[in-house]
This record gives C-alpha cells, sequence and structure tokens, in this order.
DNA sequence: TTGAAAGCGTTACCAC
DNA sequence: GTGGTAACGCTTTCAA
C-alpha cells in the first residue's frame, strides 16, 4: 500500500472512509488523496471484509435458463435499489453446484444477505449460509425455508387465472401445455395444478400436453389435435402459446373458434399474433420493496422471517379467447 | 475456527486442502473433517485470497439490458466451462457506475480476470484494473482497448448479410430500423454501417428508420410507409422484424412482395412467423474456448494482448425476402 | 492531529 | 508428522 504518501496507513483509511471520529488536517488529507490517485490505489474489499467480519455483498445465483424480459427488469431494479443502499449485488455463477455444496461455495464470500430461488436451497443450507455470517436469506419461490425469509410465488395463481378464464368462456375440454425443457417444472407444475383447481367440481377437464420447444414437437401436437377434441389450452405462457397456436393453424385448426388459446406473462408478441393473443400478466414484487426488506432484515437480523405472498396474475383477454 | 478439533490451524488447513506436500495421520484427518463438519465450517474467501494476494474469481459486469437466448446461453457455457477450470464466475451488478468509476469498484474484489463488454471500460480502467492484481482483462465489442485482450465483435457484419442478400434479391431501396430504446446503439450502429457498407459503389439506397420497440411507433411507421417507398428492410434483429412486419401486414403491405424483411439472431419467433422471416445468425465464440483464453492469460499474464475476431454472421433465407 | 499496534482467517515456512 | 509463527491489507483502539 501507498502509506508511502508520507503518513501513516491509519491516517490514510481515516481520509478514504471520511472517518468523522477522527480530524485529519486539510493539507493532509490532500496529500492522501493525490497519492491515492496517483498510485491508481483501490482498497482491497477482502481486507476490509475480513477485518469488518461482514461484506456489503448481496449474493444471488446467477439464472441458469435464460430469462424473459419480466425477471430481467426486476432483476435491474432490484440492483439498482439495493446499490443506493450501498449494498453490491453479485450474481454468482453456480454451475453444476446443488443444494448444500452450492450453499457452502456462496458461504464462501461471506455475503450479508443471499437472495436465493427456492428450489436451490433447504434448511441446512440456510443454516450454513446463517453461520457463515449472513445475516439474511430470502427465497423466493413456491414454498417458505425454514430459517429464512420468504417470498412466495404461487404460480398456480397463473395456472388458476387460465383455467377460470377459459371455463367462463364456456370452454370444457381444456389441453394444458407442459414444457418438455428441463428446469421449467419449477413453474409449469403449480400453473398445472392451478387450472385443475380453477376447474374443479366442475365438468370441465385439463388434459396435460407434454411439449417440446420446437417446430416438430408442435406439429406432431397438432397433427393429431382433432383426435383430442380440446376446446382450449393454456399454453404454460406465450411463447410456447405462439409455438402451438402457428402449428395448430397450419393444420388448419381455427382460433379461437376451434380452440381457444391463452398464453402467460404478457409479452409484446402476443400481441402481435393473429388473433392477439389472451394471456395472464404475472406481477412480480417491485425491486425497490425487496431492497427494502432485505435491508430491515439486514438490520435486524434477530427479527422473524418475513413470509409474503409477492407474484400477481390478472388476465388480459384477447382475440384468442 | 476449528481449532478446538484438538489440532492447530496448520494442520486444519492441511487436511481441508489435501495438501500433498505433508502427511496428516489418518485419525487427525478424521477428527479435523468431523469437527469441520459438526461447526458447518466454511472457509473464508476473502482471508485466502488476502494471503494467496489473489482470488479465482472471474468478475463480468451484470448485463443492463435483458439479453437475448443467444447471449445467455454463451454466458452459461462460459461459466460452465470456467467453473470446470476452478475459477468462480461473478456477474457484478454495477448499476450506476460507469467508466473508471465502475472499474475501481470492480478492482476492490481483486478479480483475477475480469470479462467486459468494450463500451464499458477504457484504458485507464484496464490500467486500474490490473495493477489491482488482474491478470487478464478481456474486452467484448467492437474495438480494442490498449492493454486488454479483444474478442472484437464485429456487428457491421451482421448489416453486411442483410444488405448484400437483400441487393442480390433485386431490392434497391433498403430500410434499415434502428432502435430507439437507449443501449442498443452499440449494435445498432455497426449494423446500420455494415449496410451501408454492402450497397457502397451500388445504385442501391439505405434509408435510417428510427422505431421504437412499441406497436404505436411501428402502426406510425408502418402508416407512412408507401411516401417511403421502399422495397426492403432490415429490422435490426427478429423482435423488431417481426413489430414491424405485423404493422405492415396490417397496413395491407405485402411481405415479401411489397417489401423484403430480414431480421437477425435466428429465433424460433422468426421460423414462427408467416411467412417465414429470413434472418442472420450470429455465431458467439464457444464458451469453452473463451474459457480457455482467459485461463491461458492468466496463467502467463505477460504475454501479448490476443485480438481475436469472434462474430459469425450468416444470412438465414426463408420466405419474408 | 497523528502514529503504533492488534487482529480478522488463511496458508507457507520452519522448528519441533 | 505435527505445530507455532508470520504475513497478506485493512480498520480501530489506544497512546503520544
Amino acid at each position: 500500500m501507498a502509506r508511502l504518501a508520507g503518513v501513516s496507513r491509519a491516517t490514510v483509511s481515516y481520509v478514504l472512509n471520511n472517518t468523522s471520529a477522527v480530524r485529519i488536517s486539510e493539507p493532509t488529507r490532500r496529500r492522501v488523496h493525490e497519492a491515492a490517485q496517483e498510485l491508481g490505489y483501490v482498497p482491497h474489499a477482502a481486507a476490509r471484509s475480513l477485518r469488518a467480519g461482514h461484506s456489503r455483498i448481496v449474493l444471488m445465483p446467477a439464472p441458469a435458463i435464460p430469462v424473459g424480459p419480466l425477471y430481467s427488469r426486476f432483476l435491474g431494479e432490484l440492483q439498482a435499489a439495493l446499490g443506493r443502499l450501498d449494498y453490491t449485488v453479485v450474481q454468482y455463477g453456480s454451475v453444476g453446484l446443488r443444494g448444500d455444496e452450492a450453499a457452502r461455495a456462496w458461504a464462501e464470500l461471506r455475503p450479508v444477505a443471499v437472495l436465493v430461488p427456492g428450489g436451490d436451497i433447504g434448511p441446512r443450507g440456510v443454516a450454513v449460509l446463517q453461520r457463515a455470517g449472513a445475516r439474511a436469506v430470502v427465497t423466493l419461490g413456491p414454498e417458505r425455508v425454514d430459517g429464512a425469509h420468504a417470498l412466495l410465488t404461487d404460480h398456480s395463481a397463473v395456472g388458476h387465472s387460465a383455467g377460470a378464464h377459459l371455463y367462463a368462456r364456456g370452454r370444457r375440454r381444456i389441453g394444458v401445455v407442459v414444457p418438455e425443457e428441463p428446469g421449467l417444472e419449477v413453474f409449469s407444475e403449480p400453473r398445472l395444478a392451478g387450472v385443475r383447481r380453477a376447474l374443479h367440481g366442475t365438468d370441465a377437464t385439463a388434459t396435460v400436453l407434454p411439449l417440446a420447444y420446437t417446430e416438430q414437437a408442435a406439429a406432431e401436437l397438432a397433427a393429431g389435435w382433432r383426435g383430442l377434441s380440446l376446446d382450449a389450452v393454456f399454453a404454460y405462457n406465450d411463447e410456447y402459446a405462439m409455438l402451438l397456436m402457428r402449428a395448430l393453424q397450419d393444420e388448419g385448426v381455427r382460433v379461437p373458434e376451434d380452440v381457444a388459446v391463452v398464453g402467460a406473462d404478457d409479452l409484446m408478441l402476443g400481441r402481435l399474433l393473429r388473433p392477439r393473443l389472451s394471456t395472464v400478466r404475472i406481477e412480480l414484487p417491485s425491486g425497490r420493496d425487496l431492497a427494502e426488506l432485505v435491508d430491515r432484515a439486514v438490520r435486524d437480523p434477530g427479527a422473524e422471517p418475513e413470509v409474503r405472498e409477492v407474484l400477481g396474475a390478472s388476465l388480459v383477454h384477447r382475440a384468442s379467447s
């Protein structure tokens, strides 16, 4: 380090951190700043957090699957909001790691808070992180995890919206697309369950339609469509809806006359389809709210874990249903 | 620390790191492992890198704008490949930070390597990082930055492919969509330049068409379309192409008879449009290659910066042109 | 107002 | 084979 600026290391620390407890003479301040500038001095985060016993890092695992514009926006907002509160958001690329192994890897960084999709961590992982000094662990997912704060995202509400809407429109034989791509079960299973719930106790039925995200798979599904005698389909999301709708139209199946189609996520592309795609709009919590929750939890680590329902689902009715 | 396992800290270190230089008795090993297990011991990355003088962190700024499936896949591959080489990939959420300020923030983590979009850093930033111990700084962008390795992504090749194709198909008055969304200039400007280059010295012309990603903006552009008397358009990418194509078709403009349309990125949605969308397929470097480049640079920091052209562009001809 | 020194968790290096 | 010790860069307490 550059204490060769003529003063002691302590003085440097005081000046650069603007410590108010001690007063440093103006000339000294200037000398320190000049020296730092000249040497390109940058404080060493590791040394600092070693000494302090904690970091200002909020850690999130980097998403393994491509994320849509919805989640991207949420992530950006969250980063901005946490940045304003003087935290550093870090997405940890945890490729092959799973479960407690991942939690241990994250714990090595001694983050002050961890924000993690629910399925990626269990109670033991939470405990590991807390013992490693994490003052807040927040999960984002369908169910709470012991010891952690929880933002509950009940994706069955999405399926429920779609199912109830289709039923109200007079549809009774409802197909539900379930993506075959791995990693999407977390969303697709609750969405399917939500449709089932909406139809429970009625004369309508839900039929599972596994579908890979390829033209060919969609064409095959469409080829056998009439045999299924369905009058509606909830297509998991807008992208699968577009895929299926195109295949159906190519097959001569009319939308919405022969089959009503509903997607989810309210993407731009749904508005560009003909007929325009009905969809379920999903609302994530605002990044700012979440940042405040994290900050509160960090300041008061003893408090009871907060559990909050955060996912809003509302149907946007357009021409396809 | 678990020296309360009855042994010295050094012994713990040996056992947990499987140091081969010294032999530890089996009973001692067991005791250490048991204690670590019981205490939920996790090594402290900060302390380790403080001692070692460097970390195994490869830092990338987290993307500020939503990224498409193409870049997501690349990122995933890269993380996996670097993970296999025992690096930790960290995406740093650098919200408001820009230029040298961002570089300093990154430098605080003392990453062993930094991988950064070219526009986000200059030669001074590179120097800051290197002085802070980064053994490799790799930029990904249109031009190289002094002192850093460079993966050159020449997006003008994308525009050139599209322009040359449209010209070869007999089109002479070619519109080029330029998104109005901020942050996309890095891509849109070279793509436009590429079209111009393809048409240079011919009788064909390129017309700039600024376009916001909204239905209304597209409708307005389409409303005045005939006045522009264009016979082709390169729409920046597949999403803008879909937006514009829909607006044109709603306006009664026929594709490809009245106007040929070409997109870019070869997304699934292009194949689902009718007519199917011609597009420019873009190839990014494989994550594994890049990981190897990083690893090589880290092992031999003295070497000349590598400069490599990495972006492939090839036209996929479908029905829209 | 400034300087000296301790200590955070690790590991490399020497004595034992 | 094992254990003590020093040092990494920083902040903070205490003394000058």
